[in-house]
DNA sequence: AAAGTCCACGTTTTT
DNA sequence: CGTGGACTTT
């Protein structure tokens, strides 16, 4: 079989889409391809995570007849004979094992390029990823900038004429955002003079017409009276063909309607110089509000994930040629892998195009250079965030990609894969009939129809639950999230013994040994005494043990350095989230790269995951399996479509932005055309939802509808029951894991505390009476008497336990101290940033104090201790270049000695 | 009985 | 903003 150079699969629901990826990736290594020029990008983290899994067990168990599948796949992939294969298997599992490996969701990988660059968009480069981070903030911000450069009259004007609240104003702005990059082809054109007038004395002419007949009805006069434009496009009569119907049937003339069109030319004009005009005012306050939002993430050091991609598409299109960019990453790239490709967007895919050039620009040459995709059309639901399916076929022209369908379903039973075809055959247009695996009367299928939705949902995850089936083994999917949580309490209600694990779990950093590892490795790189005091009161020893970390090297890799903390202070645990977390920062090369990019901590943690019935959206379930499945109806019906753009494409590029306005569509042919796209592909959205829905169940697939209104109405099912139940299975999968000993941690005896040095422990007292002051003047509000109170309490809770009380006085004094002291206060007065962390040729450093002036930039250092040391002017003087690299204006850099007498200040 | 008008209602999904 | 039920008009 020859090897495709570029290669697609269409893999529908279970069809072993994994299993593919997991084939190509060994194969490329066999083909002598290195690990770290392997990209692998995924959608989640958790198929991440898998994705890495899996292909680690392969390697390792390729030998074993169980692995037989896998080992006459890549034979029959590359060529090369299984002896060969198993011969050369430990060089590469090896290799594999010790190499930097490029596995990663796409939004990380783009969060990692931005890493590299974001100095060049006055980043640190440890900014964070947040969502939605301070809203209100940034409406403050964007407002304060509408008034410096005098809009706000006009923004006002604008909210007043349209009647738009800021809310929705914002809803507009972002919906742009969120297609930035693709804005660039978007001409707006010149506005026609304003008509409106106009329209009003042709409203005139045909009230007058048809008043001067007598016969005229009541309500007919009613509706022929205009007041003015709006109360003229709110009449049921503009949106009709003619005025020939029964309303206005007795005073109907050829004359009216003569008039009528004409009403109806003036409108048309009328509609799309309102669509000019609102995407120029829009357009004026969405350059005010890209300057917002760049001044806030950068002020706050976070970013969005809309952000991060479209920053990296600004590096790529502006600043930086793409060779470079991507000549950073540490390897060349040569082959790529790309899962759930239907669910890629736009800006995403064309970040990537530079590598897909750069693969494809190598065919046909001794370069070896491959793409692969994996993907099912059918299955993409996330055109709401971009997500565009076109990219599948448009990827596989443009790059002479060769495609190949996988049609057998291996997760479901017979009765469901049936059941599946019959139901979207005729619905999803190309539909190919799935084959199944196995006895065809197996599976269990039952649709049924209710006036209560929800007491049929509890009477059926009941039914399953008395046919023997655990609860584990059951998933509810939902629309909403607010459905699974009223589905969640209808069960309790019934038995609240019930064990249901609904999605907003227990996160992998609130386990205590996770949590407690996670400080030791904090206090292992930043050397804060606070991180060690944290680790060892986690693990419930006294808080100023000794701690002897000279056996850790912090550059060691960080799995290894992991497992020697674990032996070294005998953590084990039976415990999942330590092994989740094994697996976890197993994708990070060392300490550096964790810390700077632990958003993954929030990851669920396992435990609570595996525990009974799974009620989740249909959303979150995608790329999950599960034994048996419950898919609710919607419990609230759907609200209508309010989004204020439509969007209009050709293929994969942006064609041109429409104003959502009520009734435009009778107006304006190429609007309506628009309209109607977008509808048909929101459509094409809700019907891929039940099919990813439908095809999440393994053995029973369980669909209550509601009588009216069903969501599922397109499908047109009827109550009806296939097939039986599946008993439980008996085949116990549980591997026995050697129990792990969990060793009491020794808390030290009296008489070895005793024998702590006396002068380190006043030492110590010192090192907390900094740390403390140092926390007063971080969470100060603002460098004013009145805010010295609050942030007293706040440092007083927190350290009350580590300083005698008269101490804790002090260090108000202090601060009182340095707020009356003029030169501290004059310098402080600008845009004040506290404890940043900066990193600058490769070491991290915390910043107490960085003010941005017009002219300048100042960083200020405290220190508490009474002699100046020389040791902190070169440390500040440290801060001053790293900062003078990054912000390239001047900086000075200052010392500030925080004294119970005095204060001293000076520039260094 | 059909057509027109008015009013209340709901307003995701997520890396 | 669009839908569907209730009420009104023809």
């Amino acid at each position: 079989m020859e090897f495709h150079k570029n290669l697609a699969y269409e893999a529908s629901a279970g069809s072993g889409k994994t299993f593919a990826l997991v084939i190509r990736y060994i194969s490329l290594l066999y083909l002598d391809a290195k690990p770290s020029t392997v990209l692998t990008l995924t959608f989640t983290n958790k198929a991440a995570n898998e994705m890495r899994e899996r292909i680690n067990t392969v390697l390792r168990e390729l030998e074993e007849p169980n692995r037989s599948a896998e080992l006459e796949e890549i034979y029959k992939t590359t060529g090369i004979s299984k002896d060969e294969i198993l011969t050369r298997r430990l060089k590469i599992y090896n290799n594999f094992l010790k190499s930097d490996l490029k596995i990663s969701t796409i939004d990380k990988f783009f969060s990692q390029i931005l890493r590299k660059f974001s100095l060049n968009l006055a980043l640190m480069p440890d900014f964070q990823i947040e969502e939605d981070a301070d809203e209100e903030k940034f409406i403050e911000s964007f407002l304060r900038k509408v008034k410096q450069q005098d809009k706000y009259k006009d923004l006002i004007r604008f909210a007043v004429r349209e009647s738009k609240k800021l809310g929705s104003i914002f809803t507009f702005l972002d919906n742009l955002y969120a297609k930035d990059g693709e804005l660039k082809n978007i001409t707006i054109n010149e506005s026609s003079p304003n008509n409106e007038k106009e329209i009003l004395a042709i409203a005139r002419r045909l009230e007058e017409l048809l008043l001067s007949c007598d016969e005229l009805s009541n309500s007919a006069k009613k509706s022929i009276i205009v007041k003015d434009i709006n109360d003229l496009l709110s009449k049921s009569w503009i949106i009709r063909e003619s005025l020939n119907y029964r309303v206005f049937s007795r005073c109907f003339t050829p004359r009216a309607d003569e008039i009528f069109e004409e009403l109806k030319r003036a409108l048309t004009i009328y509609f799309t110089n309102k669509d000019i005009y609102l995407k120029q005012s829009y357009m004026e306050l969405y350059q005010i509000y890209k300057e917002s939002k760049r001044a806030q993430n950068i002020a706050q050091n976070k970013l969005a994930f809309n952000d991060v991609t479209n920053s990296v598409f600004e590096l790529l299109r502006e600043n930086i040629d793409s060779e470079f960019l991507y000549f950073r990453l540490d390897a060349k790239i040569d082959h790529i892998l790309i899962d759930e490709f239907q669910d890629t967007n736009v800006i995403q895919y064309k970040i990537l195009e530079p590598i897909l050039d750069e693969i494809s620009s190598g065919m046909g040459t001794k370069a070896f250079k491959t793409l692969f995709y994996v993907g099912d059309i059918k299955q993409s639901i996330y055109r709401f965030r971009g997500g565009a399916k076109e990219l599948f076929h448009h990827v596989q022209r443009d790059y002479d990609v060769s495609l190949l369908a996988l049609t057998t379903n291996y997760r479901s039973y017979a009765n469901i894969v049936n059941f599946v075809n019959d139901s979207f055959r005729d619905k999803i247009t190309g539909y190919k009939d799935q084959h199944f695996m196995g006895d065809a009367r197996k599976g269990f299928v039952k649709v049924s129809t209710s006036e209560a939705l929800l007491e049929e949902i509890v009477e059926n995850t009941f039914m399953l639950l008395e046919s023997g089936i655990k609860p584990t083994d059951i998933a509810i999917l939902t629309y909403t999230n607010s459905d699974a949580f009223v589905i969640e309490e209808a069960l309790l209600e019934r038995d609240d013994s019930l064990k249901i694990t609904t999605q907003t779990s227990s996160k992998l950093i609130n386990d205590p040994i996770v949590s407690a590892i996670i400080e030791f490795l904090k206090y292992l790189y930043f050397k804060h005494a606070l991180y060690k005091a944290n680790f060892l009161t986690a693990l419930g020893k006294p808080w100023d043990e000794k701690l002897d970390i000279s056996q850790f090297n912090r550059h060691q890799n960080l799995l290894t350095l992991v497992k020697n903390i674990i032996r070294h202070f005998k953590l084990y645990s039976n415990n999942k989230a330590l092994f989740k977390f094994l697996e976890l920062i197993s994708n990070y090369k060392d300490i550096e790269a964790f810390l700077f990019e632990s958003e993954e901590l929030s990851v669920e943690s396992p435990s609570k995951k595996e525990e009974g019935i799974k009620i989740l959206t249909i959303h979150k379930s995608k790329g999950l399996e599960f034994d048996h499945v419950i898919v609710s109806d919607r419990f609230k019906k759907k609200g209508a479509d309010r989004s204020s753009l439509i969007f209009e494409y050709n293929d994969i590029e942006l064609q041109d932005i429409h104003v959502r306005i009520k009734n435009r569509d009778s107006f304006d042919k190429n609007y309506a055309n628009a309209l109607e796209a977008e509808k048909k592909l929101s459509a094409e959205d809700a019907l891929n939802l039940l099919y990813v829905a439908f095809t999440r169940a393994k053995e029973s697939l369980v669909v209550c509808q509601n009588e009216k209104d069903s969501s599922f109405s397109v499908l047109c099912l009827t109550d009806s029951e296939i097939g039986s139940i599946t008993e439980t299975k008996t085949e116990d999968l549980i591997q026995t894991i050697p129990e792990l000993k969990y060793e009491k941690i020794r808390l030290g005896l009296q008489e070895e505390k005793l024998k702590v040095e006396k002068s380190e422990k006043q030492d110590f007292e010192a090192m907390h009476f900094g740390l403390a002051l140092h926390y007063m003047l971080e969470i100060i509000e603002s460098f004013e008497h009145e805010h010295i109170k609050n942030a007293y309490w706040a440092m007083k809770n927190r350290y009350e336990i580590f300083l005698e009380p008269h101490r804790c006085e002090e260090i108000k004094k202090r601060v009182e101290g340095l707020l009356k002291h003029e030169p501290f206060l004059k310098l402080v007065n600008g845009k004040v940033f506290k404890e940043q962390p900066i990193s600058f040729k490769g070491e991290l450093k915390q910043l107490d104090l960085l003010i941005e002036h017009e002219d300048k930039w100042i960083v200020i250092d405290y220190k508490s201790s009474h002699t100046r040391k020389s040791e902190h002017v070169a440390q500040v003087v440290h801060y001053k270049n790293a900062i003078t690299k990054i912000v390239d204006k001047d900086v000075d850099a200052y010392l500030c000695y925080v004294r119970d007498t005095e204060i001293e200040l000076f520039i260094v």
